[in-house]
DNA sequence: GATCGGTGATGACAAAAGTCATCGCGAACC
DNA sequence: GGTTCGCGATGACTTTTGTCATCACCGATC
């Protein structure tokens, strides 16, 4: 039996997901969480072969756990699997160990197959995605730079953002016009629209 | 038996869906589709008693769906099933004719319970949410100033704006300035996220 | 028939955003 | 030792955004 352990923070996926699981001869669903946090208690405790997560979650995103999760159990496989095909993501997802990258546009059936896959010690990859992910290349945003962008993304003005950072409006200003230029964009909205397009965010 | 069409742009929580209701003795999933566009073609030819329908869909959204299900099949009972449960989102699924407003939060085991209420007659409803909707009050933008801050939602500037709408830059700047006082904001961008938290646009 | 709200527009003005050059500091790299 | 890059800051400048008063037209409503 493959021992799973499926963290997704919408509890009606979650537990469509586990059902659906549960009804493979060969797979187990051990243990679930409803976000990164729970996700790493309950893989201690319970020791899955592979952990499914998902990466827009409370306390702790996916990609967060999966590193963690890689350092205390490295014999737990990691299957990212998310709503939002974004390159960046699945840059980060790769970065973090992680053995497969599903998104949720893609059948409900590809879920298992990509389970067995991993745990013949395969990667599970949507080759197209891979390209794009290449192709865009790597963050060009400097930390502070995605710092100042993501303190905007609500309709902060710069003297929030220079609160919030503790820093000057003029170097606030720079940063965001870094952002923008590096982005391609034309205003710090478009900025952080893009950003996020990519998963730079 | 009763007899559902689910309708969900995510493919794999559309499977796990159906597979979930599937498992019920006394529930058939007897169409799914993809957008709101192919849940009336579905839905005219497979005559479901139920439909569930995702608001955040491709083409036509749950809502638009759920008003145009109520009058070609007016026997069919709808349940809108969304991600966010926006105060406007469950103001406009009932005037649509919706009679259950389910979050994908909720637990699986709600679903069928919903579908079994609702074809008794009862309309299903979280009472937190339908408390938030009628003391948020109806929406205050006039349909102009829903368009603009639509427009301007994705970074446009006002000149973008004003081509878009094929009105003169000072309206728009009104439209926008007359959106930010309403909401409350401080910007078009606290505006913009304000107005997609109530469910406005 | 008056009033009110939505639409569309203009002009003037203030505030915020964005650009650019320039500086100093420290760490990394060749 | 020089170069590059990220960080932090300042000042000057332009452009964009947001506010406000005011006008006109129309349709609904009392």
């Amino acid at each position: 039996m493959i021992r799973v352990l499926l963290a997704e923070d919408q509890g009606m996926v979650r537990g469509a997901l586990a059902t659906l699981l549960g009804l493979e001869e060969d797979i187990e669903v051990v243990g679930e969480a409803a976000d990164g946090e729970e996700a790493l208690v309950v893989a201690e405790r319970t020791r899955p072969d592979v952990a499914l997560l998902d990466i827009e979650m409370p306390r702790r995103n996916g990609i967060d756990t999966a590193a963690e999760l890689r350092r205390t159990l490295p014999d737990c496989r990691v299957i990212i699997l998310t709503t939002f095909g974004r390159p960046g993501y699945l840059r980060s997802a790769m970065e973090a160990g992680a053995s497969a990258f599903l998104v949720k546009d893609s059948p409900a059936r590809e879920l298992a197959a990509a389970i067995r896959r991993v745990l013949a010690g395969e990667r599970v990859i949507d080759p197209a995605l891979a390209a794009a992910a290449l192709s865009a290349g790597p963050n060009p945003l400097s930390p502070r730079e995605r710092e100042a962008l993501t303190a905007a993304a609500d309709g902060s003005t710069i003297g929030d953002v220079a609160r919030k950072l503790h820093l000057s409006e003029g170097t606030v200003r720079n940063y965001l016009s870094a952002a923008i230029r590096k982005t391609g964009a034309r205003n710090r909205i478009e900025a952080v629209r893009a950003a996020q397009r990519q998963g730079w965010l």
